[in-house]
DNA sequence: AATAAATATTTAATCGTTTCAAATATAATA
DNA sequence: TATTATATTTGAAACGATTAAATATTTATT
């Protein structure tokens, strides 16, 4: 408490000196004390006693099981007593621990996490639903991570869950390089249930992934069949797992045919819209039209329809000039300017049969071996693909 | 212990009968028995004894203190120790309690949670991608929880970041009816930081939202300017704010002007896909054509795409024969094969206020006073859009 | 006024880890 | 062999609430 008074007197030299650096007024002088305070407690780690359910009771002049009694609702508290404690609460702006309170009786609600890779690509929002609607047949909440791509948050959320008592997690693992991995045998350490979207090399541990390889194969050979020669894959961002599948998938679909491969014809686009309509233009306005491709196959469905924008911008006709082949079959794939011919994952499943998986770890007493369930994709045929008749 | 093995034997017996409930063949024997035996337990709440950081140090042979060196991966065990340690947790299947290990030096990671209505609506999961924006430059991550317009969800969410120390909590409220409301007043009542995507009638909160009412009056006095008279909203979903607010403010707008409303100019089709594709097909297969109205405010951009699509299919031209408005500008809107003319809500924005509000409220030492926020709208003039010049 | 019954409050044990000073074992050195 | 340094391990005290049992207080009943 001294301790406590000596540190805002300190605090207010400091903030003589760095005043400027506050965020426009947007807090009053106590605020800015306190809002400092915080930064300041953050930064050098000065530590300030939590408030506890035994300040408030001090303050309010009962014992801790009152207050208690109080945050739990039971009526068994004299309303003038509560109403004392309330306002104690208040005062002391008290936050009872949430892990404190779940310690003795082991709260009853059953979660689980999904990390995805992004928020905002239905591919995995598909892949969580699917999720939520299988737990939610078991009784289990589900909560939603996502990476963003970023490998440090993905650690930060296996951290997350497996301490927050989330009883599993379903990953959409980000695998760069030589991959850190260590997270994941951390997990692996405390027994606690995880299942992968994606194989990661090194670990052994529950898997539901897609066959990207074949379906990509798939797709290929579709296009040779129907006469092209000419075809390009534009492949995803650098440090996905499925990007690297998808090109391997391609270049292994040339070893079963007659054509050759060469790597220009692994052209690196991205997937954000900016970021892959602009490669694609740039693509396509370097190079004469002789050498344009009459085939190109996607990464996924967003990069197809980025594409087929620049392609109308360039006034090159889909699928007059070049067929176009998506991946994932998106909702509103059909809905493309030009119904969007591409591969289609089952995405709602993988995240029932990883659900599945999960919840059967979580409840089993005994550590069970690892499953590994590989999907298979669908080529679905709509209006960006033609077949090429004359050789030329 | 002895217990147990009377669960068991009883469980044998159990299972006799009701083997054939059993997922098929997917189980060895013993798991069979440990599968029922969960389900069992949770079902009839028989409780088995969690097994504790005890249990392994007993079997180990070692203190208590010495697994948890080695759950930390502390350098000081010796390596066989660690090694016969690490055996027993795996036999045990021990799953260390995440909670327990937090109570004691309260955990470091700082989190927050939002909870969305629909995980595949991007208005939302923009939203939380400004919300996890802002969070991450103040060293937060976020979790999403989506209630999937379930009001149980919703509670049950609440309550579980409450009490997994999730720091604070941005909510998009289901209000229904005369609304429960009740899990907000217990957040409330433990001072727990949250802040709301829409109001709520009834509870003091912060807020952050958009102008709806205003939105939809740009919108239809746009058409009105334009010269259309027969106007029709398509509304969304029954149980949303967001659906009345958008028709009190269509309501409103004619007010505003020399045309009456009524309420057949109101018409509910929903916004999920299917269901908005097969009323609006309903709709106007149902009314002859001098009935049709000449422009269409939709409750979002999403059932704008469904719309459009039925258009197509009646043959129906967009916007020379009827002209449609979206809500949300999603990232495709422009992409639609009638580029769509909308109302832009600052999503991001406003999930990076939300944020900004509620770590403000986490990290201030006393409780501040709820705060309101409402963010303005425009209209996106696209190509679903054309004046009438002769009036009919 | 005495007693019983109903209400309200306190006490003390408890949940399952982590922590860290102290104890002990082991190896290195004189 | 005794001494010192180093490597391991132990064990009790946290952490911050909940809860059942014990106790105190108030109200009702005779």
């Amino acid at each position: 408490m001294k301790n406590e008074k000596n540190i805002i007197a300190f605090l207010k030299i400091l903030l003589k000196k760095y005043i400027d650096f506050l965020p426009k007024k947007m807090y009053n002088r106590n605020d800015i004390l306190l809002y400092r305070f915080n930064n300041f407690k953050n930064r050098f780690g000065v530590l300030m006693r939590r408030i506890t359910i035994e300040d408030v009771a001090k303050k309010a002049g009962v014992s801790k099981g009152t207050v208690s009694a109080v945050m739990n609702a039971k009526k068994t508290v004299k309303p003038e007593t509560r109403d004392q404690i309330l306002k104690v609460m208040k005062e002391l702006n008290f936050r009872p621990k949430g892990v404190a309170r779940n310690l003795k009786n082991g709260t009853q609600d059953k979660s689980i996490g999904i990390i995805i890779k992004d928020l905002n690509y239905s591919f995995y929002t598909t892949i969580a639903t699917g999720v939520a609607d299988y737990a939610k047949t078991k009784g289990y909440s589900v909560i939603v991570a996502s990476s963003e791509n970023d490998h440090e948050s993905e650690i930060k959320f296996t951290h997350l869950f497996s301490t927050k008592d989330i009883k599993g997690a379903i990953i959409a693992p980000l695998v760069e390089g030589s991959s850190e991995i260590e997270h994941l045998f951390k997990l692996k350490m405390i027994n606690y249930p995880f299942v992968l979207l994606e194989d990661v090399k090194g670990i052994q541990a529950n898997v539901v992934a897609i066959d990207n390889i074949k379906a990509i194969k798939k797709a290929v050979k579709y296009l040779i069949d129907g006469g092209h020669t000419k075809i390009v894959h534009f492949a995803g961002p650098p440090a996905s797992s499925h990007t690297e599948e998808r090109i391997e998938g391609f270049r292994y679909a040339f070893s079963e045919s007659s054509l050759v491969f060469n790597n220009d014809m692994i052209v690196s686009i991205g997937s954000r819209h900016e970021e892959s309509y602009s490669n694609t233009m740039a693509y396509f306005k370097s190079r004469p039209r002789s050498e344009y491709p009459t085939a190109i196959v996607c990464f996924n469905d967003q990069q197809a329809l980025s594409v087929i924008t620049a392609l109308k911008e360039l006034d090159i006709k889909v699928p007059d000039d070049i067929s176009i082949i998506g991946n994932d079959d998106v909702a509103y794939a059909k809905l493309y300017p030009v119904p969007l011919t591409t591969i289609s994952a089952p995405q709602y499943e993988i995240g029932r049969r990883a659900a599945e998986i999960l919840i059967k770890n979580i409840e089993s007493h005994t550590l069970l071996p690892p499953e590994r369930v590989i999907l298979q994709t669908e080529l679905i045929i709509r209006e960006s693909t033609r077949a090429i008749n004359k050789k030329d």
